[in-house]
DNA sequence: TCATAATGCAATATATATTTTACATATCGA
DNA sequence: TCGATATGTAAAATATATATTGCATTATGA
């Protein structure tokens, strides 16, 4: 299931992919791939996104991979 | 760090690391390692353990592991 | 037009989450 | 005293998250 949150919150945040994987320690593809619901990220990489984006892991991570 | 909050919940609804395993279907020592703060865990696992124990992802995952 | 940025996709390699099996200890009820 | 339950620990195996490299497409500004 795709995650809309995290890319309006990147977008949001005027970053590309590329610079939030940059930010956060991983690849442009890991974004990606998360931003599409292909992955079942890491919880430390998770929370490294939420800090980077000023968001919760609820805000984030919470409803819309809850309802796959 | 330790999840102390995991614990918590878990002791709440008077469930073993082994009978939360189960129902989340992973092994009791991935439950138990999760408690210790020795893991770092998927995403997919939080939130399957969050649904077991009523908790939302910020209520189990949130702070503690944010401070490390 | 053209160069560049942004994104999707795919194959292979690597790191690590998770399993499996096993042993040790502590507690508790019969 | 004993058997069962709960938990911590550890080594080796397996599954999968993530990296690396590379190519294709689209949109956009010069």
């Amino acid at each position: 299931m795709k995650n809309i949150k995290l890319k309006l919150a990147r977008v949001e945040h005027d970053l590309s992919q590329a610079e939030l994987a940059k930010k956060v320690g991983v690849t442009r593809q890991t974004i990606g791939l998360i931003e599409q619901g292909k992955y079942n990220p890491t919880l430390q990489l998770c929370i490294a996104i939420c800090k980077t984006l000023d968001r919760t892991l609820d805000e984030l991570f919470w409803e819309d991979e809850t309802k796959a």
